[in-house]
DNA sequence: GGGATGTAATCAAACGTTTGATTGACTTGG
DNA sequence: CCAAGTCAATCAAACGTTTGATTACATCCC
Protein backbone atom coordinates (compact mmCIF):
# COMPACT_ATOMS: atom_id res chain seq x y z
CA UNK A 1 0.00 0.00 0.00
CA UNK A 2 1.58 2.96 -1.23
CA UNK A 3 1.67 5.77 1.87
CA UNK A 4 2.91 8.31 0.25
CA UNK A 5 1.48 11.41 1.88
CA UNK A 6 3.40 12.66 4.58
CA UNK A 7 0.68 14.66 5.87
CA UNK A 8 2.53 17.62 7.33
CA UNK A 9 -0.61 18.74 9.17
CA UNK A 10 -2.01 15.96 11.27
CA UNK A 11 -4.84 14.36 9.99
CA UNK A 12 -4.41 16.25 6.33
CA UNK A 13 -3.74 12.78 5.26
CA UNK A 14 -7.47 12.70 3.02
CA UNK A 15 -6.02 15.59 0.85
CA UNK A 16 -4.41 13.49 -1.42
CA UNK A 17 -7.58 10.95 -2.20
CA UNK A 18 -9.94 13.85 -2.01
CA UNK A 19 -8.11 16.19 -4.11
CA UNK A 20 -8.14 13.31 -6.68
CA UNK A 21 -11.86 12.70 -6.34
CA UNK A 22 -12.06 16.69 -7.06
CA UNK A 23 -10.00 16.49 -10.30
CA UNK A 24 -11.36 13.37 -11.75
CA UNK A 25 -14.79 14.18 -11.00
CA UNK A 26 -14.37 17.76 -12.80
CA UNK A 27 -12.77 16.47 -15.85
CA UNK A 28 -15.43 13.70 -16.40
CA UNK A 29 -18.18 16.25 -15.70
CA UNK A 30 -17.14 18.65 -17.86
CA UNK A 31 -16.99 16.01 -20.77
CA UNK A 32 -19.79 13.86 -20.18
CA UNK A 33 -22.37 16.21 -18.00
CA UNK A 34 -23.25 15.66 -14.19
CA UNK A 35 -26.09 12.64 -15.30
CA UNK A 36 -23.62 11.49 -17.69
CA UNK A 37 -20.83 10.70 -15.65
CA UNK A 38 -20.91 7.63 -12.95
CA UNK A 39 -19.50 7.78 -9.67
CA UNK A 40 -17.87 4.55 -10.41
CA UNK A 41 -16.14 6.23 -13.27
CA UNK A 42 -14.89 8.49 -10.99
CA UNK A 43 -13.38 6.48 -8.83
CA UNK A 44 -11.64 5.08 -11.07
CA UNK A 45 -10.24 7.72 -12.64
CA UNK A 46 -9.16 8.93 -9.21
CA UNK A 47 -7.43 5.42 -8.48
CA UNK A 48 -9.49 5.00 -5.69
CA UNK A 49 -12.88 3.60 -3.77
CA UNK A 50 -16.18 4.04 -4.93
CA UNK A 51 -17.30 4.78 -1.11
CA UNK A 52 -14.99 7.31 -0.50
CA UNK A 53 -17.27 9.72 -2.77
CA UNK A 54 -19.59 9.48 0.22
CA UNK A 55 -17.25 9.78 2.71
CA UNK A 56 -15.61 13.02 1.43
CA UNK A 57 -18.48 14.29 -0.10
CA UNK A 58 -21.75 12.43 0.96
CA UNK A 59 -23.24 11.97 -2.20
CA UNK A 60 -22.66 12.80 -6.17
CA UNK A 61 -24.68 15.69 -5.99
CA UNK A 62 -22.47 16.72 -2.94
CA UNK A 63 -19.31 16.28 -5.08
CA UNK A 64 -20.69 18.65 -8.18
CA UNK A 65 -21.14 21.10 -5.34
CA UNK A 66 -17.58 20.87 -3.85
CA UNK A 67 -16.26 21.23 -8.16
CA UNK A 68 -18.14 24.05 -8.59
CA UNK A 69 -17.63 25.66 -5.05
CA UNK A 70 -13.79 27.38 -5.92
CA UNK A 71 -14.48 28.46 -9.61
CA UNK A 72 -18.09 30.36 -8.10
CA UNK A 73 -16.03 32.42 -5.66
CA UNK A 74 -13.32 33.08 -8.24
CA UNK A 75 -15.38 34.46 -10.33
CA UNK A 76 -16.85 36.75 -7.50
CA UNK A 77 -13.61 37.69 -7.23
CA UNK A 78 -13.33 38.63 -11.10
CA UNK A 79 -16.57 40.64 -11.45
CA UNK A 80 -15.43 42.54 -7.89
CA UNK A 81 -12.52 43.90 -9.75
CA UNK A 82 -13.78 44.41 -12.95
CA UNK A 83 -16.44 46.70 -11.36
CA UNK A 84 -15.53 50.13 -10.22
CA UNK A 85 -16.72 53.62 -9.59
CA UNK A 86 -14.61 55.22 -12.36
CA UNK A 87 -16.55 57.60 -14.56
CA UNK A 88 -17.92 55.64 -17.92
CA UNK A 89 -15.85 55.68 -21.11
CA UNK A 90 -15.53 53.64 -23.93
CA UNK A 91 -12.34 52.41 -22.89
CA UNK A 92 -14.16 51.72 -19.69
CA UNK A 93 -16.29 49.52 -21.65
CA UNK A 94 -13.90 47.86 -23.63
CA UNK A 95 -11.58 46.68 -21.19
CA UNK A 96 -14.64 45.22 -19.47
CA UNK A 97 -16.11 43.45 -22.36
CA UNK A 98 -12.25 42.09 -23.25
CA UNK A 99 -12.21 41.06 -19.52
CA UNK A 100 -15.16 39.31 -19.77
CA UNK A 101 -13.83 37.32 -23.02
CA UNK A 102 -10.77 36.55 -21.09
CA UNK A 103 -12.66 35.18 -18.27
CA UNK A 104 -15.02 32.88 -19.78
CA UNK A 105 -12.22 31.95 -22.23
CA UNK A 106 -9.97 30.77 -19.36
CA UNK A 107 -12.81 29.65 -17.62
CA UNK A 108 -15.33 27.58 -20.38
CA UNK A 109 -15.01 24.11 -18.41
CA UNK A 110 -16.84 25.91 -16.07
CA UNK A 111 -19.48 27.65 -18.54
CA UNK A 112 -19.61 24.82 -19.88
CA UNK A 113 -20.72 22.36 -17.66
CA UNK A 114 -23.00 24.84 -15.99
CA UNK A 115 -24.91 25.43 -19.44
CA UNK A 116 -25.33 22.35 -20.15
CA UNK A 117 -26.59 21.08 -16.69
CA UNK A 118 -28.94 24.54 -17.10
CA UNK A 119 -30.53 23.73 -20.58
CA UNK A 120 -32.38 20.68 -19.02
CA UNK A 121 -35.30 20.59 -16.26
CA UNK A 122 -34.76 18.96 -13.26
CA UNK A 123 -31.27 20.01 -12.62
CA UNK A 124 -29.64 20.35 -9.23
CA UNK A 125 -27.71 23.34 -7.85
CA UNK A 126 -29.36 25.48 -10.69
CA UNK A 127 -29.36 28.39 -8.45
CA UNK A 128 -26.10 28.39 -7.20
CA UNK A 129 -25.05 27.82 -10.59
CA UNK A 130 -26.67 30.46 -11.98
CA UNK A 131 -25.35 33.33 -9.47
CA UNK A 132 -21.80 34.03 -11.29
CA UNK A 133 -23.09 34.88 -13.91
CA UNK A 134 -25.85 36.70 -12.66
CA UNK A 135 -23.43 38.50 -10.95
CA UNK A 136 -21.04 39.38 -14.72
CA UNK A 137 -24.63 40.40 -15.76
CA UNK A 138 -25.40 42.65 -13.70
CA UNK A 139 -22.26 44.55 -13.51
CA UNK A 140 -22.22 44.80 -17.22
CA UNK A 141 -25.65 46.19 -17.29
CA UNK A 142 -24.51 48.73 -14.44
CA UNK A 143 -21.94 49.47 -16.93
CA UNK A 144 -24.15 50.01 -19.82
CA UNK A 145 -26.60 52.44 -17.84
CA UNK A 146 -23.93 54.40 -17.16
CA UNK A 147 -22.57 55.06 -20.56
CA UNK A 148 -26.39 55.39 -21.68
CA UNK A 149 -27.12 57.87 -19.16
CA UNK A 150 -23.54 59.93 -20.07
CA UNK A 151 -25.06 60.16 -23.31
CA UNK A 152 -22.62 57.79 -24.54
CA UNK A 153 -24.67 55.29 -26.55
CA UNK A 154 -27.15 55.16 -29.36
CA UNK A 155 -30.74 54.85 -28.55
CA UNK A 156 -30.54 50.85 -28.06
CA UNK A 157 -32.07 48.69 -25.83
CA UNK A 158 -29.52 47.53 -22.73
CA UNK A 159 -30.77 43.98 -21.62
CA UNK A 160 -30.88 43.13 -25.69
CA UNK A 161 -26.92 45.03 -26.32
CA UNK A 162 -25.89 43.11 -22.88
CA UNK A 163 -27.46 39.32 -23.49
CA UNK A 164 -25.71 40.21 -27.49
CA UNK A 165 -22.41 40.50 -26.09
CA UNK A 166 -22.81 38.07 -23.35
CA UNK A 167 -24.46 35.46 -25.66
CA UNK A 168 -21.97 36.23 -28.44
CA UNK A 169 -18.50 35.25 -26.09
CA UNK A 170 -20.32 32.19 -24.93
CA UNK A 171 -20.93 30.92 -27.93
CA UNK A 172 -17.29 32.12 -29.14
CA UNK A 173 -15.74 30.49 -25.87
CA UNK A 174 -18.00 27.98 -24.08
CA UNK A 175 -19.87 26.51 -26.95
CA UNK A 176 -16.21 25.85 -28.92
CA UNK A 177 -16.83 22.48 -29.23
CA UNK A 178 -19.65 23.14 -31.69
CA UNK A 179 -17.99 26.45 -32.83
CA UNK A 180 -14.83 24.52 -33.82
CA UNK A 181 -16.88 22.18 -35.63
CA UNK A 182 -18.59 24.66 -37.50
CA UNK A 183 -15.67 27.01 -38.52
CA UNK A 184 -12.40 24.97 -37.65
CA UNK A 185 -10.12 24.52 -34.96
CA UNK A 186 -9.57 27.20 -32.26
CA UNK A 187 -5.82 28.05 -31.64
CA UNK A 188 -4.99 29.60 -28.53
CA UNK A 189 -3.84 32.58 -30.46
CA UNK A 190 -7.05 33.59 -31.76
CA UNK A 191 -8.96 33.99 -28.65
CA UNK A 192 -7.53 37.37 -27.61
CA UNK A 193 -8.37 38.43 -31.35
CA UNK A 194 -11.96 37.14 -31.01
CA UNK A 195 -12.43 38.83 -27.47
CA UNK A 196 -11.12 42.23 -29.16
CA UNK A 197 -12.55 41.97 -32.80
CA UNK A 198 -16.10 41.17 -30.71
CA UNK A 199 -15.57 44.02 -28.27
CA UNK A 200 -15.25 46.21 -31.60
CA UNK A 201 -18.00 44.87 -32.96
CA UNK A 202 -20.53 45.74 -29.94
CA UNK A 203 -18.62 48.96 -28.95
CA UNK A 204 -19.04 49.67 -32.92
CA UNK A 205 -23.10 48.76 -32.79
CA UNK A 206 -24.21 50.76 -29.20
CA UNK A 207 -21.78 53.66 -28.79
CA UNK A 208 -22.17 56.65 -30.91
CA UNK A 209 -20.10 57.55 -34.11
CA UNK A 210 -19.80 60.84 -35.30
CA UNK A 211 -22.29 60.99 -37.48
CA UNK A 212 -25.09 60.30 -35.13
CA UNK A 213 -28.01 62.28 -33.68
CA UNK A 214 -27.07 64.19 -30.50
CA UNK A 215 -27.25 62.89 -27.36
CA UNK A 216 -30.32 62.05 -24.74
CA UNK A 217 -30.76 59.86 -22.49
CA UNK A 218 -33.78 57.39 -23.12
CA UNK A 219 -35.07 54.71 -20.47
CA UNK A 220 -35.61 51.64 -22.04
CA UNK A 221 -35.48 47.86 -20.56
CA UNK A 222 -36.12 45.00 -22.09
CA UNK A 223 -39.66 44.55 -20.80
CA UNK B 1 -36.83 5.83 -45.86
CA UNK B 2 -34.57 2.61 -45.42
CA UNK B 3 -35.13 2.15 -41.59
CA UNK B 4 -34.78 -1.32 -40.72
CA UNK B 5 -37.86 -1.64 -38.89
CA UNK B 6 -39.58 -4.74 -38.54
CA UNK B 7 -42.33 -3.54 -40.60
CA UNK B 8 -41.03 -1.36 -43.95
CA UNK B 9 -44.20 -0.14 -45.16
CA UNK B 10 -47.98 -1.29 -43.87
CA UNK B 11 -51.11 -0.51 -42.20
CA UNK B 12 -51.49 3.25 -41.36
CA UNK B 13 -53.27 2.02 -38.26
CA UNK B 14 -49.51 2.31 -36.45
CA UNK B 15 -49.78 6.50 -37.06
CA UNK B 16 -51.80 6.34 -33.87
CA UNK B 17 -49.46 4.96 -31.64
CA UNK B 18 -46.42 5.78 -33.46
CA UNK B 19 -46.74 9.71 -33.60
CA UNK B 20 -48.12 9.69 -29.64
CA UNK B 21 -44.39 8.00 -29.05
CA UNK B 22 -42.65 10.93 -30.99
CA UNK B 23 -44.76 13.69 -29.15
CA UNK B 24 -43.65 12.36 -26.10
CA UNK B 25 -40.53 11.52 -26.50
CA UNK B 26 -40.20 15.01 -28.52
CA UNK B 27 -41.86 16.40 -25.23
CA UNK B 28 -39.30 14.49 -22.66
CA UNK B 29 -36.42 15.30 -24.79
CA UNK B 30 -36.76 19.05 -24.48
CA UNK B 31 -37.14 18.85 -20.88
CA UNK B 32 -35.04 16.21 -19.41
CA UNK B 33 -32.47 15.88 -22.44
CA UNK B 34 -31.86 12.84 -24.33
CA UNK B 35 -29.77 10.53 -21.38
CA UNK B 36 -32.31 12.06 -18.84
CA UNK B 37 -35.23 10.50 -20.38
CA UNK B 38 -36.40 6.67 -19.63
CA UNK B 39 -37.88 4.56 -22.58
CA UNK B 40 -40.22 3.75 -19.89
CA UNK B 41 -41.10 7.38 -19.00
CA UNK B 42 -42.01 8.16 -22.73
CA UNK B 43 -43.90 4.78 -23.18
CA UNK B 44 -45.79 5.86 -20.31
CA UNK B 45 -46.85 9.36 -21.30
CA UNK B 46 -47.30 8.12 -24.71
CA UNK B 47 -49.88 5.64 -23.40
CA UNK B 48 -48.63 2.33 -25.07
CA UNK B 49 -46.60 -0.55 -24.71
CA UNK B 50 -42.66 -0.18 -23.72
CA UNK B 51 -41.18 -2.26 -26.38
CA UNK B 52 -43.05 -0.17 -29.08
CA UNK B 53 -40.59 1.47 -29.00
CA UNK B 54 -38.05 -0.89 -29.84
CA UNK B 55 -40.81 -2.11 -32.54
CA UNK B 56 -41.52 1.64 -34.52
CA UNK B 57 -37.84 2.70 -34.08
CA UNK B 58 -35.25 0.00 -33.36
CA UNK B 59 -34.22 1.18 -30.20
CA UNK B 60 -34.07 4.38 -28.41
CA UNK B 61 -31.42 6.53 -30.44
CA UNK B 62 -33.39 5.47 -33.22
CA UNK B 63 -36.67 7.34 -31.99
CA UNK B 64 -34.24 10.68 -30.85
CA UNK B 65 -33.03 9.95 -34.79
CA UNK B 66 -37.35 10.35 -35.73
CA UNK B 67 -37.74 13.03 -33.60
CA UNK B 68 -34.97 15.41 -35.26
CA UNK B 69 -36.16 14.56 -39.00
CA UNK B 70 -38.76 16.09 -39.77
CA UNK B 71 -36.91 19.19 -38.08
CA UNK B 72 -33.61 18.81 -39.61
CA UNK B 73 -35.82 18.84 -42.89
CA UNK B 74 -37.61 21.83 -41.97
CA UNK B 75 -34.87 24.05 -41.40
CA UNK B 76 -32.49 23.17 -44.68
CA UNK B 77 -36.06 24.37 -46.52
CA UNK B 78 -35.92 27.54 -44.75
CA UNK B 79 -32.55 27.79 -45.19
CA UNK B 80 -32.96 27.76 -48.97
CA UNK B 81 -35.99 29.65 -48.83
CA UNK B 82 -33.39 32.46 -47.26
CA UNK B 83 -30.78 32.41 -49.49
CA UNK B 84 -30.84 33.64 -53.33
CA UNK B 85 -29.25 34.99 -55.76
CA UNK B 86 -30.12 38.77 -55.59
CA UNK B 87 -27.51 41.46 -55.06
CA UNK B 88 -26.37 42.73 -51.61
CA UNK B 89 -27.73 44.70 -49.51
CA UNK B 90 -28.52 46.20 -45.78
CA UNK B 91 -31.94 44.83 -46.38
CA UNK B 92 -31.12 41.61 -47.54
CA UNK B 93 -28.22 41.32 -44.68
CA UNK B 94 -31.06 42.42 -42.31
CA UNK B 95 -34.15 40.34 -43.65
CA UNK B 96 -31.76 37.04 -43.43
CA UNK B 97 -31.07 37.94 -39.43
CA UNK B 98 -34.41 38.81 -39.14
CA UNK B 99 -35.22 35.64 -40.76
CA UNK B 100 -32.95 34.20 -38.26
CA UNK B 101 -34.02 35.13 -35.38
CA UNK B 102 -37.77 34.18 -36.22
CA UNK B 103 -36.67 30.76 -36.87
CA UNK B 104 -34.26 30.00 -34.24
CA UNK B 105 -37.07 31.01 -31.95
CA UNK B 106 -39.79 29.20 -33.39
CA UNK B 107 -37.85 26.10 -33.04
CA UNK B 108 -36.03 26.73 -30.19
CA UNK B 109 -37.20 23.60 -28.32
CA UNK B 110 -34.65 22.07 -31.61
CA UNK B 111 -31.55 23.83 -31.00
CA UNK B 112 -32.04 23.52 -27.42
CA UNK B 113 -32.20 19.65 -27.77
CA UNK B 114 -29.39 19.74 -29.84
CA UNK B 115 -27.09 22.00 -27.60
CA UNK B 116 -27.52 20.23 -24.80
CA UNK B 117 -26.70 17.11 -26.52
CA UNK B 118 -23.66 18.78 -28.53
CA UNK B 119 -22.56 20.32 -25.02
CA UNK B 120 -21.37 16.82 -23.93
CA UNK B 121 -19.19 14.32 -25.96
CA UNK B 122 -20.11 10.88 -26.95
CA UNK B 123 -23.24 12.19 -27.01
CA UNK B 124 -25.53 10.42 -30.44
CA UNK B 125 -25.78 12.19 -33.35
CA UNK B 126 -23.63 14.90 -32.94
CA UNK B 127 -22.67 14.77 -37.29
CA UNK B 128 -26.47 14.86 -38.27
CA UNK B 129 -27.32 17.14 -35.61
CA UNK B 130 -24.62 19.79 -36.83
CA UNK B 131 -26.40 19.65 -40.32
CA UNK B 132 -28.55 22.28 -40.20
CA UNK B 133 -26.85 24.66 -38.25
CA UNK B 134 -23.93 24.14 -40.26
CA UNK B 135 -26.38 25.35 -43.15
CA UNK B 136 -27.43 28.38 -41.52
CA UNK B 137 -23.68 29.37 -40.92
CA UNK B 138 -22.64 28.62 -44.35
CA UNK B 139 -25.68 30.84 -45.59
CA UNK B 140 -24.96 33.82 -43.25
CA UNK B 141 -20.89 33.45 -44.95
CA UNK B 142 -22.04 33.54 -47.77
CA UNK B 143 -24.06 36.59 -47.78
CA UNK B 144 -21.41 38.67 -45.42
CA UNK B 145 -18.95 37.87 -47.61
CA UNK B 146 -20.73 39.12 -51.08
CA UNK B 147 -21.43 42.28 -49.07
CA UNK B 148 -17.95 42.75 -48.10
CA UNK B 149 -17.05 41.92 -51.53
CA UNK B 150 -19.47 44.72 -52.47
CA UNK B 151 -17.65 46.96 -49.52
CA UNK B 152 -20.32 47.56 -47.45
CA UNK B 153 -18.66 46.11 -44.63
CA UNK B 154 -16.45 47.57 -42.17
CA UNK B 155 -12.72 45.79 -42.01
CA UNK B 156 -14.35 43.09 -39.49
CA UNK B 157 -13.50 39.24 -39.19
CA UNK B 158 -16.51 37.43 -40.76
CA UNK B 159 -16.53 34.73 -38.89
CA UNK B 160 -16.25 36.44 -35.60
CA UNK B 161 -19.17 38.53 -36.62
CA UNK B 162 -20.77 35.47 -38.10
CA UNK B 163 -20.46 33.71 -34.60
CA UNK B 164 -21.48 36.87 -32.66
CA UNK B 165 -24.72 37.22 -34.27
CA UNK B 166 -25.87 33.70 -34.31
CA UNK B 167 -24.41 33.14 -30.94
CA UNK B 168 -26.27 36.24 -29.24
CA UNK B 169 -29.55 34.69 -31.39
CA UNK B 170 -29.40 31.37 -30.01
CA UNK B 171 -28.66 33.43 -26.49
CA UNK B 172 -31.25 35.12 -27.13
CA UNK B 173 -33.98 31.98 -27.78
CA UNK B 174 -32.54 28.87 -27.28
CA UNK B 175 -31.41 29.88 -24.30
CA UNK B 176 -33.84 31.83 -22.63
CA UNK B 177 -34.69 29.33 -19.91
CA UNK B 178 -31.49 30.71 -18.74
CA UNK B 179 -31.84 34.36 -19.89
CA UNK B 180 -35.20 34.85 -18.54
CA UNK B 181 -33.69 33.26 -14.66
CA UNK B 182 -31.14 36.17 -15.28
CA UNK B 183 -33.20 38.80 -16.81
CA UNK B 184 -36.67 38.26 -16.51
CA UNK B 185 -39.67 36.32 -18.14
CA UNK B 186 -39.84 36.42 -21.75
CA UNK B 187 -43.05 37.75 -23.41
CA UNK B 188 -44.05 36.54 -26.35
CA UNK B 189 -44.10 40.29 -27.93
CA UNK B 190 -40.58 41.17 -27.24
CA UNK B 191 -39.19 38.38 -29.85
CA UNK B 192 -40.00 40.58 -32.92
CA UNK B 193 -38.48 43.17 -30.80
CA UNK B 194 -35.02 41.05 -30.05
CA UNK B 195 -35.02 40.16 -33.49
CA UNK B 196 -35.01 42.90 -34.78
CA UNK B 197 -32.92 45.19 -32.03
CA UNK B 198 -29.96 42.57 -32.57
CA UNK B 199 -30.41 42.45 -36.01
CA UNK B 200 -29.68 46.49 -35.86
CA UNK B 201 -27.06 46.41 -33.02
CA UNK B 202 -24.91 43.73 -35.29
CA UNK B 203 -25.64 45.61 -38.86
CA UNK B 204 -24.44 48.90 -36.35
CA UNK B 205 -21.51 46.89 -35.99
CA UNK B 206 -20.61 46.01 -39.24
CA UNK B 207 -22.12 48.35 -41.89
CA UNK B 208 -20.10 51.37 -42.83
CA UNK B 209 -21.44 54.24 -41.51
CA UNK B 210 -21.68 57.55 -43.03
CA UNK B 211 -18.44 58.79 -40.93
CA UNK B 212 -16.53 56.24 -41.65
CA UNK B 213 -14.03 56.48 -44.57
CA UNK B 214 -13.98 55.37 -48.04
CA UNK B 215 -18.30 55.08 -47.43
CA UNK B 216 -20.25 54.02 -50.23
CA UNK B 217 -22.96 52.01 -48.26
CA UNK B 218 -26.54 51.45 -47.94
CA UNK B 219 -26.32 52.41 -44.11
CA UNK B 220 -29.66 52.55 -42.62
CA UNK B 221 -30.90 49.79 -40.29
CA UNK B 222 -34.63 49.83 -38.92
CA UNK B 223 -35.09 50.72 -35.83
C1' DG C 1 -68.68 -20.02 -46.86
C1' DG C 2 -65.59 -21.31 -43.52
C1' DG C 3 -61.67 -22.99 -41.51
C1' DA C 4 -56.51 -22.34 -41.99
C1' DT C 5 -52.80 -19.23 -42.36
C1' DG C 6 -50.22 -14.77 -42.24
C1' DT C 7 -49.12 -10.45 -40.49
C1' DA C 8 -49.12 -5.89 -38.16
C1' DA C 9 -49.76 -4.25 -33.62
C1' DT C 10 -49.73 -4.68 -28.88
C1' DC C 11 -48.74 -6.42 -24.35
C1' DA C 12 -46.72 -8.35 -19.78
C1' DA C 13 -42.76 -10.07 -18.07
C1' DA C 14 -38.20 -10.74 -17.71
C1' DC C 15 -33.27 -10.08 -19.15
C1' DG C 16 -28.62 -8.46 -18.02
C1' DT C 17 -26.38 -4.25 -16.91
C1' DT C 18 -25.50 -0.03 -14.57
C1' DT C 19 -26.77 3.31 -11.33
C1' DG C 20 -26.01 5.80 -6.50
C1' DA C 21 -25.81 4.31 -2.06
C1' DT C 22 -24.48 1.53 2.01
C1' DT C 23 -22.38 -1.76 5.06
C1' DG C 24 -18.80 -3.98 7.68
C1' DA C 25 -14.26 -5.14 8.07
C1' DC C 26 -9.29 -4.36 7.33
C1' DT C 27 -5.12 -1.18 7.70
C1' DT C 28 -2.60 2.29 9.49
C1' DG C 29 -0.05 6.38 12.03
C1' DG C 30 -0.25 8.56 16.38
C1' DC D 1 -5.90 1.27 21.30
C1' DC D 2 -8.26 4.26 18.17
C1' DA D 3 -9.88 7.20 14.95
C1' DA D 4 -9.11 8.29 10.08
C1' DG D 5 -8.84 6.08 5.59
C1' DT D 6 -9.66 2.67 2.57
C1' DC D 7 -11.60 -1.28 0.50
C1' DA D 8 -14.48 -5.34 -1.36
C1' DA D 9 -18.97 -6.67 -1.32
C1' DT D 10 -23.57 -5.83 -1.60
C1' DC D 11 -28.17 -3.44 -2.04
C1' DA D 12 -32.49 -1.88 -4.31
C1' DA D 13 -33.78 0.71 -8.03
C1' DA D 14 -33.66 2.13 -12.70
C1' DC D 15 -31.93 1.55 -17.10
C1' DG D 16 -32.35 -0.11 -22.38
C1' DT D 17 -33.42 -4.19 -24.46
C1' DT D 18 -35.51 -8.64 -25.56
C1' DT D 19 -38.65 -12.43 -25.53
C1' DG D 20 -42.88 -14.91 -26.14
C1' DA D 21 -47.59 -14.64 -26.30
C1' DT D 22 -51.93 -12.45 -27.71
C1' DT D 23 -55.14 -9.68 -30.42
C1' DA D 24 -57.43 -8.22 -34.72
C1' DC D 25 -57.91 -8.36 -39.26
C1' DA D 26 -56.74 -9.47 -43.64
C1' DT D 27 -56.04 -13.30 -47.37
C1' DC D 28 -56.04 -17.81 -48.96
C1' DC D 29 -57.54 -22.75 -50.25
C1' DC D 30 -60.91 -26.28 -50.16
Amino acid sequence: MKRTSPHPEGHRDDVDTRSRLLEAARSLFITQGFRGTSTRAIAAQAGCNLSLIKYYFGSKEGLLREVLRPEIESVRSLIDALDGDVPPSAEQLQAFFLGLARHIDANRWFFRLVFAELLREGSPLSQEMLEPIRGNQAVGRRLLLRAKDAGMLRDVDIEVALMGIIGSLLFYHLGYPLASMLVGPRSPAVIERIGLASADLFLHGILKQPGDPASRAGKETAR
